[in-house]
DNA sequence: ACCTGAACACCGTTCAAGT
DNA sequence: ACCTGAACACCGTTCAAGT
């Protein structure tokens, strides 16, 4: 067939059915050819489109972060408060772990950092540039977005109650004492983890109040 | 050859190149032929040693936890008193993170939960018996020992500084007004990414004293 | 400009053959 | 039991050829 009337793909749908791909079956699955197939076109094709399998990757990783939603961090408008720093991080955290764990597959190609995404330089910019204009200094600025992805990804790239095995057999009193009910865990795996995240987003914001008010303090 | 009258490979020596292999070329540079090569012997070698390379990759992951110090956690014995969770909580985290951070080219396989993986499986009991211990609740246990996981993972699985391209001209002033220092980074990453893990941890802690508290002032 | 088939140097894994 | 080479069905990517 050669060179169609109208082009057979585009860089939107090409991006879209990989991220399908990957969420379905995981980064391995992606290969060059298999995504060729699901688009019913030949494996070269592609690169008609994308110089690398990297480069499309990357168009990938930055569609997921532009589901985060980055409106807490607007700047205060006319007659509109800006939000407060605990309460506009406490939102967006939310927001980035749930674009993040819809498609946990790809985390660890997201959780490089930004490189030259524009979404996430933008989220980048979002956070860091709020929590200064909140008071926070610079150098605490930086660690704090930091540490919030620490965390947000950790909590993302993999369920930690499914983790553990279903097999009640795995946890043999004589090795692992305190594991006997670890074996329902997998069955929680939404309570749980929804549940550790929320612990620790709370848990870390107290502790960063803690901090904020030494600061206003001794100034 | 054929057999050789004493064997060329064991599973140690397999794993601790392989484990090389993963952190100095990356995960993607571990292919068996690749590691074959780095041990002088065929592809097919492997494969008396190891069922899959799945099963190799398990190995390599469970010798790493297997580095994380668990000592802290020593059920009080005669005349030695058990370690306050805090404390016990905070160096464990250190230890865990220095010994992924080590190798952050296998957090990723290694984040996905303990499976069956012995020292994992040991890990995972050692913290929540020393938190049930200490009187928090079997449940609270649990999201205590899922949030530091993520915490410590999302911290080792990439550095935050790096991740920021040194290029001072990816940051457009137009585009994301507040990264106007971000190029200079990733020249600073080990104390960038060792402050926002230490404040991150401290920040934790703190949260959750402030909820043990609560809890021991209810009873 | 955008698609194709053929080709290159790779993969993980199986298997029969050797000692 | 533990190694080998040959083979199978895969990879990412390049390139000349087609419209």
């Amino acid at each position: 067939m050669a060179r169609p009337r109208t082009p057979l793909l585009s860089r939107e749908r090409i991006v879209a059915v990989a991220l399908r791909l990957i969420d379905d079956e995981g980064l391995d699955a992606l290969s060059t050819r298999r995504l060729a197939t699901e688009l019913s076109v030949s494996g070269p094709s592609l690169y008609n489109h994308f110089a690398t399998k990297d480069e499309l990757l990357d168009a990938v990783v930055d569609s997921v972060i532009g589901e985060v939603d980055l409106s807490m961090f607007q700047p205060a408008g006319t007659g509109t408060a800006e939000t407060p720093w605990p309460e506009a991080l406490r939102d967006w955290a939310r927001s980035y772990r749930s674009a993040l764990a819809a498609h946990p597959n790809i985390v660890p190609v997201l959780a490089q950092g930004p490189g030259r995404r524009p979404n996430a330089l933008r989220l980048a910019d979002a956070v860091f540039g709020h929590l200064v204009e909140s008071g926070w200094p610079r150098g605490q600025a930086t660690r704090i977005g930091a540490l919030m992805r620490y965390f947000v990804t950790g909590s993302a790239l993999a369920s930690f109650a499914a983790g553990f095995p279903s097999d009640a057999e795995v946890y043999d009193a004589a090795d692992y004492p305190h594991l006997g009910e670890a074996h329902r865990l997998a069955g929680h795996r939404g309570t749980v983890d929804e549940g550790a995240f929320e612990t620790g987003l709370e848990a870390l914001l107290d502790g960063l109040a803690l901090r904020y008010a030494r600061l206003v303090e001794r100034s």
